[in-house]
DNA sequence: GTCTATAAACCGATAGAC
DNA sequence: GTCTATCGGTTTATAGAC
């Protein structure tokens, strides 16, 4: 690490300041939505100046999706560590457990994924874009795997009716400003997971 | 019906445009959203010019607040009907294929008071509105009071799981659009209440 | 009461200096 | 690559004619 080091890699400094936008993309849309975050307030959060974010991102749509990929990262990140739990049904309650980790965040602003897709479904007119719909796809598939796995009937149904669950759960948290419902909801998850042959 | 009257009864228009704002808000603030809704939009839906919008409501939050007074109205309305069977396992019953019966418009727009939850919960930051979740508690209360007229245990955590049902199946068929799910969760909670004592 | 014209503010996106 | 200044379009809300 030289001196001259530090003004001559200002290479790093570009990936450095896209990934903080996104960060910050994800975060400031999810809690503010996307129809009232203005670019700048993306780039206030990522501490980047407010014009230079389109050198990164030629439009808002762009931002989107790429606070939407870093929604997709994170449940990435969380199945594959709950991969390597040996039992198919205690990976199904440990992504309860996280889910009610977050109940503070939820019963504030809602699960990031569902709030993200109730507001892109009144975007798209006639050609609807449908990526936040892979993403919930891409989860749906994950814990119909390990319904699959667990050997119960219609894995499908069931992993529907679970990740549908925590969306129902997650807003009316969020509507009533009350995380308990996200304890206790997951416990009633958990408990009727143990009662699935 | 004379030609004079035509022309003398301006008295009935003024409830009759307040009204029809009412239900145009309604209906396009479900369709497109809170944020990427106009004035102009809800004047055009309602046949009223567009300036003409600001005599009946002074900002956009009071069409806004309008409109949630007609979900609840339809609702107070759907509940009243209800009301009227005498087994509350029935009422139940027929509000699930209440539900159900609107699975094309759950599909396209989600839930009215659903999404309008998500995206008035992003509008609120300090000094929060709720007027939202008040709705939400008043079908939380109803569906609560029929557990109870059935006699099961802990009513109360019965109707969140029976309200958060529905909130999550509205969501999982808007974001895939697909109505069936509506169908078959909906057949699911039909049958989960007949397995209740 | 009804409607038009427009003010005032805001925001997404761009041009261009450095 | 980085940043500033600003354009152009849109939207809320109002002033005021009819």
């Amino acid at each position: 690490m030289t001196d001259s080091m530090d003004s001559r890699r200002p290479r790093a400094k570009a990936a450095d300041k896209r990934q903080r936008l996104m960060a910050a993309a994800a975060r400031v849309l999810h809690e503010q939505g996307v129809e009232r975050t203005t670019i700048a307030d993306i780039a206030q959060a990522a501490d980047v100046p407010a014009g230079n974010v389109y050198y990164y991102f030629k439009t808002k749509g762009e931002l989107v999706e790429a606070a939407l990929s870093e929604h997709t990262r994170h449940l990435e990140a969380l199945t594959g560590r709950l991969d390597q739990l040996a039992d198919p049904r205690e990976r199904l309650k440990g992504l309860v457990d996280a889910w009610v980790g977050q109940r503070d965040t939820a019963a504030r602003y809602g699960c990031p994924t569902g709030t993200l897709a109730v507001e892109l479904d009144k975007r798209a007119e006639g050609g609807l874009d449908l990526s936040v719909g892979q993403v919930i796809r891409r989860l749906l598939d994950w814990v119909e795997q390990q319904f699959r796995e667990m050997g119960v009937d219609d894995p499908g149904g069931l992993s529907l009716t679970f990740v549908g669950a925590y969306q129902g759960m997650s807003l009316l948290s969020s509507a009533l400003r009350d995380p308990e419902i996200m304890t206790r909801e997951g416990a009633r998850l958990v408990h009727w997971l143990d009662t699935l042959t």
